[in-house]
DNA sequence: TATTTTGGTGTAGAAAAACTCAACCTAGCT
DNA sequence: AGCTAGGTTGAGTTTTTCTACACCAAAATA
């Protein structure tokens, strides 16, 4: 019985972020995403914690880390407590400024298919003030202070999620282009364009359609949807398209659908709410509203 | 509706903490203990905090702090949050060192109390590590990585508390000071010493005596019981003892009463627990070990 | 078998956060 | 008028947190 060591600390809130991050996702790198900062930095705070307790927590695997069984029980522990936490702080985001939204999307969504629905949306409840934040991947809306997101998935849908649309796909190109097109097989002598995001898409339509291999091959890959689709409306290439993205173009003419194949993929726009949003009572009448408009 | 601002942070988490601990102790100064740091840091947390949110969540009176009034709806909140946080740490503690027990005492419970009682507790339970760890005010058990408190509180007992003794009080002194007390009066003379902790209880003992006021005047303060101790038992004068803390020395002769007057006082020695302490079976048992030998 | 890829580690240095200190302010007391 | 309790402020310092980048090992690929 040692007597009167100083004052015991106790470990560090952010080590402990990174712990349960690191413990739910399975992964340091996982973690260091969903909390944007570097894989190093997890490897740091795990250290720290497992300084602190005196005992490993997970074990390094070459091919990544496995909790260990004793940190294992302690996981549903932590994310409650995180999770708890998070819920206060988006109620302090209501609470603050209950007509303040932020919503997640892909940054192709968010220039191609959002700017139209929020102007409607504007015209229906002008007190709203939506902001949008484009990111990759969907964000965790119980931790961060985002309100919605909206991006494709082909999961199950949850409680408080709600399907928009199905992701359809076919190829597009100008007019020109389209005039050297009459066989699928013509599509070799031309350059396919795709998104990284969606990066196999060209496969999944052709071999949908009657299929002949090897004409997927090469193409040019663009991390962004819309440099992509740049390229497409100056003649460049054949893009592998997202109907909910170009239809306007299409609309206007510019662009033309050189084949009648569409493909529907299993992959659906979902529009996922925040635990707080879906409880609060007014904000379900925010979110009928943007369910609304979402048509 | 303003597009892409970059991923939005959320507020740090010690700011967050200092805001728990602020509004739910409704003081800065009182959360600057809590936390261990000075109250300075307290003020910057919670201004960061207030900036992140756009809005005051205290409003300053010279006098103290008051929570706004939609800062106090968030407030439950957040305990919850980092209460639920305590448990999680306090589940690691215990996953990894099940038998490491931390308690916390008085500094005087701490040398003159507690060491014959864990003397019988290691033959008990030997395979108890027990640490102690001195402190003037009672922790939050919640909050901080300790397992037991030992204090004197006159508070109504809650579940998790386990009254040890009743504070019982009465002045000793050395047995050739007290040949020279005969009457209340001679105390006139002597050397009242005092404990800062208790500082008033002469005033409390003196007035359930037959009471003549003025006796209890001045007096020398020592901010450790063990100094003033140390000084009567040098005979340097008469001190208002605690039964528990003194048995020893009135059984070795070392010191005595030079009056019979003992004084009952409403404050209580209470074993307060750690809520984590209860639930596991395993500690219960414990408990039960150190109820016994706290008697 | 060689090569790449994936996921983690280690260290140094830099940036950001957190803290202390000491002087200062204000309203309520004595 | 002076004292006190509680908070604030700003400069300066310490600690924490992060990044950058080189490196490593197994697994997957070729």
């Amino acid at each position: 019985m040692p007597v009167s060591p100083p004052r015991p600390k106790g470990p560090h809130l952010n080590a402990l972020r990174a712990f349960e991050a690191a413990a739910r996702l399975g992964s340091f790198s996982a973690a260091a995403e969903e909390l944007s900062v570097t894989p190093g930095a997890i490897t740091q705070h795990i250290k720290t914690l497992e300084a602190w307790a005196e005992t490993p927590l997970f074990t390094r695997n070459a091919r990544g880390v496995a909790l260990t069984p004793m940190a294992e029980a302690l996981v549903p522990e932590f994310t409650r407590a995180f999770d708890q936490l998070g819920l206060a702080v988006h109620a302090l985001r209501k609470q603050v400024a209950p007509n303040k939204i932020k919503l997640a999307t892909l940054p192709s969504l968010a220039q191609y298919w959002l700017p139209a629905r929020l102007g409607k949306l504007r015209q229906i409840a002008p007190d709203l003030q939506v902001s949008v934040i484009a990111l990759e991947e969907p964000p965790n809306l119980v931790r961060e202070p985002i309100d919605m997101s909206l991006f494709f998935t082909s999961d199950p849908l949850g409680p408080n999620d709600i399907e928009v649309l199905r992701d359809r796909i076919f190829p597009i190109c100008t007019p020109d282009v389209a005039a050297r097109l009459t066989r699928l097989e013509d599509l070799r002598n031309e350059t396919l364009l795709r998104d990284s995001t969606w990066s196999d898409d060209w496969e999944h339509w052709l071999s949908a359609q009657t299929d002949l291999g090897g004409i997927a091959s090469g193409g040019t890959e663009h991390s962004l949807f819309a440099v992509a689709l740049e390229e497409a409306r100056h003649g460049g290439g054949v893009l592998m398209a997202h109907e909910a993205l170009v239809q306007r173009f299409l609309d206007s003419g510019e662009l033309v659908r050189p084949f009648a194949g569409i493909v529907d993929l299993p992959r659906k726009l979902v529009l996922h709410l925040s635990p707080k949003m879906v409880r609060s009572d007014q904000l379900a009448q925010i979110r009928d509203v943007l369910m609304e408009i979402a048509k």
